[in-house]
DNA sequence: ACGGGTGAGACT
DNA sequence: TAGTCTCAC
């Protein structure tokens, strides 16, 4: 125990869950079919086989025995008056915007109350530390008269509902305690605001949603599925080990798969209690020094995962499986394919650009084959990458063409005749297409940068030096352009290999403009698409798609409309820095954070949010560079450790996470697009509106980087080899 | 040859 | 870096 509290550094964040199965689902029963509302009902993908897949079962279906890893049919069998309702269709695939929007509308209001982090299409974590602290401050649970009934329904972990007292009043209790630990206290302001968003979110959405309010997200998401559905859980501090010491390992987030396998049947781990017995050098022995920390830590419920701040998703992209005998078996079938899952991209990609002004700069393509008949016929299906050119036509040019690459090294030797009708040497079993590294437009972030031109800047991350890089000098990784026309209209050329990709070029600020026109292009849809297919045509296509054959007038992808003025483009195009200085600086000023000491003209630390016992933090209070990336870890363990590798923190810093998760179940109708500017959660909102983003851009990674995810980057940085 | 479509992140 | 691999919803 003593371990436990000593070493658990809690911070206060909150994190919300939304949980997909129940999102998939209400949206459809709300939006489509109100009146499926209490019945047993799934959503089901449109593939017919076997009734299609489920991939959400309403609670009254689960009652009747219905599961998730069923088909429609079995589930029929199960349940005979079963609702089936189909997830939408587009393109010949799924099409899931639906639930994405669904997802954002929960978002928008969510952070409404604090740094938020979208951490799946159903998912929000939520630092709720300053609203905690505020509430605990002004207006503490003990001195309400009247406490809301969703906050006396928590369930607070631990609380031995007292001789079989009313559940709801030991609860109050429990909130209200005076002598209570401030961290105690602080989660329990936490299950406050979070019962108060759950209500706001089903108000205004009509979505129920589940949370779980703890020190750290692990341990918010965690508590997140104790309780569901509609229900928040509270983790107090004492309870963590008592919460773990009987858990299952593979309850754990991250340790569902491999790695919890291993500790089972390698080190006869059962339970994250199991795990207190190690060393955190015998874990790191057996897993490698970040994850053996990360273990170490976990089994006491410590995680320097910090809530990233992020309420966009970080790339985008489409897919579709052709299993068994659906599989692709000619160029013609796959370039058909391409067309739709880039038609999809391609429209995805401009609503981004249009709505949070973000550009992405990479196309990468995957696929998986199989092939008969070949010495290394397991070899996987590589995946491939260009600079992404905007326009349908020109990301399924570039898609092709990145398949053909793909394919020819696949086959390798093979790689005589691709072309003609069927083959009998290969098949494609699965495509997808997606976008990466997105980054903001730089508009006003060149004029920010000018003006602190010469100070250092906040970057520490790969992140924010992307972002400095990116948005300084907007140099998007455009390659020639020639690549994908010289691959596409020859494409049976000789590459070895590689040879096929394009380099990263210095991108000057002509290339940008090039860029820029690109994004203007009008892009006959057809044009070189046409030559590319006349090559392959002739085949036939086993496939059905939605008919979008012809690439004629259909989705010309709205050009640009937006781009009239051109005026985040001609920002683009005037860089303050050439690129290899904005490297330098973006990589010898981390740890630095002028930019917002010059806001707040204060608080050295950088941290966007109340820092007040952080000043013990070493790191903090070296701005200039220290060894490792991040200037403020969210763990005070980490640092404690990085200065004294063997001990235990004497103390944490009173800096105290509570984070909570949140399942949705219900909508209401609504479309809805989210403005990151307006959702904003703390200390920067009194800057002027038009650089808050890029300023916390900027911030944000400096605050803390979280490279490894399941390990302590301290440890990384810190200890000097790997032992493996 | 089915859970399918998506996403994030670590490793190398 | 780009590409692979794992994990999760």
């Amino acid at each position: 125990m003593e371990e436990f509290l000593s070493s658990y550094c809690p911070m206060i964040a909150i994190c919300g869950l939304v949980s997909m199965p129940s999102l998939l689902y209400f949206i459809v029963e709300q939006r489509k079919q109100p009146d499926l509302r209490g019945l047993p009902t799934a959503v089901v993908q449109y593939n017919a086989w076997k009734g299609g897949a489920l991939i959400a079962v309403s609670y009254e279906a689960r009652k009747c025995g219905v599961k998730r890893s069923m088909r429609g049919a079995e589930s029929k069998q199960v349940c005979p008056q079963i609702q089936l309702v189909q997830v939408p269709v587009a393109r010949g695939k799924a099409d899931l915007s639906t639930y994405r929007n669904a997802g954002s509308e929960v978002v928008s209001i969510l952070s409404r109350k604090g740094r938020c982090e979208r951490a799946s299409i159903d998912e929000v974590y939520l630092d709720l530390t300053d609203a905690a602290e505020t509430m605990l401050a002004e207006a503490p649970p003990e001195i309400l008269e009247v406490i809301d009934e969703e906050v006396l329904k928590s369930h607070v972990l631990g609380l031995n509902s007292e001789d079989g007292s009313d559940a709801k009043e030991s609860v109050r209790k429990w909130l209200c305690r005076n002598d209570a630990d401030r961290r105690d206290k602080l989660l329990a302001c936490g299950a406050f605001i979070i019962a108060e968003l759950r209500l706001q979110v089903l108000k205004e959405t009509e979505f129920t949603c589940s949370a779980g309010i703890a020190h750290n997200k692990i341990l918010a998401k965690l508590a997140s599925g104790m309780n569901k559905p509609a229900q928040q859980t509270v983790v107090p501090f004492s309870s963590v080990k008592g919460l773990l010491g009987s858990l299952p390992i593979k309850k754990m987030k991250q340790l569902g798969g491999k790695l919890g396998d291993s500790l089972q049947s390698d080190l006869g781990v059962n339970t994250v209690g199991d795990l207190l017995q190690f060393s955190e050098e015998k874990l790191q022995e057996r897993y490698g020094v970040n994850t053996g920390t990360w273990l170490w830590n976990i089994a006491r419920g410590i995680s320097g995962d910090e809530v990233e701040g992020r309420l966009l998703p970080k790339s985008h992209g489409s897919g579709k499986t052709f299993p068994g005998p659906q599989a692709l078996k000619t160029i013609a079938s796959v370039q058909r394919w391409l067309h739709e899952l880039c038609e999809e991209l391609s429209e995805r990609l401009q609503l981004d650009l249009d709505q949070n002004k973000r550009i992405a700069h990479t196309l990468v393509l995957h696929a998986t084959a199989y092939k008969v008949s070949d010495s290394d016929s397991h070899k996987k299906f590589p995946s491939k990458s260009c600079p992404l050119r905007y326009g349908t036509a020109k990301i399924q040019e570039d898609a092709l063409s990145l398949f053909q690459a793909a394919l020819r090294e696949y086959l390798g030797s093979y790689t005589a005749k691709i072309q003609g009708s069927q083959n009998n040497h290969w098949g494609i079993t699965s495509l997808s297409v997606s976008a990466s590294k997105i980054v903001p437009i730089p508009s006003g972030t060149a004029s920010i940068t000018k003006y602190f031109h010469g100070h250092p800047s906040c970057s520490s991350t790969k992140q924010s030096q992307n972002n400095l890089v990116e948005e300084g000098t907007p140099v998007p990784p455009s390659g020639n352009e020639s690549y994908s026309e010289v691959n596409v209209t020859k494409p049976q050329i000789e590459f070895p290999g590689e040879e096929t990709m394009i380099k990263y070029a210095e991108t000057s600020s002509d290339q940008l403009e090039d860029k820029i026109d690109l994004l203007n292009d009008q892009n006959p849809c057809c044009s070189s698409k046409n030559q590319a297919r006349d090559e392959f045509t002739q085949e036939t296509v086993p496939v059905s798609t939605s008919g979008s054959e012809h690439c004629s007038g259909m989705n010309q992808n709205q050009p640009m409309k937006n781009y009239s003025g051109e005026e985040p483009y001609v920002k683009l195009s005037m860089p303050s820095l050439n690129r290899q200085e904005q490297k330098r600086k973006a990589v010898k000023d981390k740890g630095t954070c002028s930019i917002l000491r010059f806001f707040k003209n204060q608080d050295p630390s950088c941290a966007p949010q109340k820092l007040e016992h952080v000043e013990n933090i070493e790191d903090v209070k070296a701005p200039p560079l220290s060894p490792g990336i991040q200037s403020r870890s969210n763990n005070c363990l980490d640092h404690n450790r990085s200065e004294l590798p063997k001990e235990r923190p004497s103390e944490d810093a009173g800096n105290s996470n509570v984070c909570g998760s949140f399942q949705i179940e219900q909508r209401r109708g609504g479309a809805w697009s989210y403005n990151i500017d307006e959702i904003d959660p703390s200390v920067i909102d009194e800057l002027p509106p038009e650089i808050q983003q890029e300023v916390r851009a900027w911030i944000r990674p400096h605050k803390r980087h979280n490279t490894v995810k399941r390990g302590s980057s301290i440890a990384h940085y810190f200890l000097p080899t790997k032992n493996t």
